[in-house]
DNA sequence: CGGGTTTTCGACTTAGGATCGAAAACATGG
DNA sequence: CCATGTTTTCGATCCTAAGTCGAAAACCCG
């Protein structure tokens, strides 16, 4: 049966990462541009391969501070593994782990030359099977929006209630009410008032309030009833 | 950068399942126990390395179904990649991609003489990190429970609304109300009547209707509000 | 046919999301 | 300095859906 201890060799494992972050009004993510064959030309996610002493997160981490700029990525989680036979196209066959990170949308790290944020909308023409990747980051994105509390990670330390409507329907891709986005935080304990206020715009209008995430982690914001224990019981529940 | 194309070696892949079922009313999951060393007598999860020309779903399939007889798997997705690089004691360096499988409570797949079902709340001593894994796998279960129909997939073709409610009590390890269950069920059109009644019990009492579910793959059931799409938008969502 | 048992269904309560509109707070121009 | 326009904020209301309870229905048995 399944031993875990013999050799067989012709497997790689890489890690790859879509980096995304809302930028002028749309959700971006960080490609680099392929200089050499297979797929020269063609935009590819930041990552590479596994080294024999680092865990697949360790990796992902150390690729993407070592070869682009990004230290201040809030958040970095495991989305899934792909391992189509030919998914690179040529020997040795290469098994990725993709990983989703969210970058908060008041930083700009500095990239190297071939690197560039593109639109999830509307990508170039990409690597090997890498768009179907950063769709896939897209969807498990949209979908923790909604029932954790992992906008914190798209958003700066403070923020605005308008502004992070701006970042929920960018990222969602359908308008938000700022009105209910407050509330429904609110009441999850998930938003807090920092007490103070933003600078008004430049055509007037009341000074809106600055807030901040609270610091629950990432937690699963109570995901449905159905049966809840009274009141207590959270696992990690994760992905 | 990250090149994929190129040559290291001394990674191993394998894939592993924790299949679960729910069997005399509690959770249980599906070990064999190993006879050779590393951790000879203790307990591992099926599976085994990934082959050049199979992608990790296909492989998981195939060892579940060549080396345990499981057939019979109402459902599998992936759970994790799991790649401490000192999770197996011994070189070479073992990756591998872990997979959530669930088998309806009306079936008792034959498995071979090293295999058995044990309770997910009184794991044995596992091998490896093979108990971390089970431990994910429930909780991964427990929380797609709530906001998913994955309850399919741990149900007979038909059922009671009372069994269903044993079925839930036991993967959640709470008390659930078959009232609140069944409505809730029938109200996301999950739940179908088909029109029979299972016979009563020794003890007499009302003949339950017989209920299925509806094929509605799947589907995450509304997550939240927040600010839904007026009523429409449903990718993947996935893990 | 009455007592015990289990299921089923309706009614009510409670919680939380969706919507709307008025009021508050600021800037600008006359 | 006031009227106007703009943006944010907050309360009030509506509505959907989950949580709870209890009575009625449907069966068994003696």
């Amino acid at each position: 049966m399944a031993d875990g201890i013999s050799r067989s060799g012709g497997t790689e494992h890489e890690v790859l990462a879509a980096v995304l972050q809302v930028r002028v009004g749309s959700l971006q993510v960080l490609l680099w541009q392929r200089a050499r064959e297979p797929h020269a030309g063609r935009w590819a996610l930041p990552g590479g391969r596994l080294r024999p002493t680092e865990d697949v997160e360790t990796s992902i981490r150390r690729q993407l501070a070592e070869k682009v700029d990004v230290q201040q990525l809030a958040h970095v989680e495991q989305l899934a593994v792909f391992s189509a036979p030919d998914r690179v196209p040529r020997p040795p066959r290469v098994v990725a782990t993709a990983f989703l990170g969210l970058v908060p949308c008041d930083v700009d790290p500095a990239v190297p030359a071939d690197t560039a944020w593109h639109q999830v909308a509307e990508l170039p023409p990409t690597a090997f099977d890498h768009g179907a990747i950063v769709l896939r980051a897209r969807n498990r994105l949209r979908a923790k929006l909604s029932y954790t509390n992992l906008g914190f990670a798209l958003a700066p330390r403070k923020f605005t209630v308008s502004a992070l409507r701006a970042l929920y329907s960018a990222a969602l891709g359908y308008r938000v009410s700022a009105t209910n986005l407050q509330r429904v935080l609110s009441r999850r304990g998930l938003l807090e008032p920092t007490g103070h206020t933003a600078p008004s715009g430049p055509s007037g209008g009341r000074p809106a309030a600055l807030f901040r995430f609270t610091g629950k982690g990432l937690e699963v914001t109570d995901p449905f009833a159905v049966l809840r224990p009274p009141r207590a019981a959270k696992d990690d529940a994760g992905e």
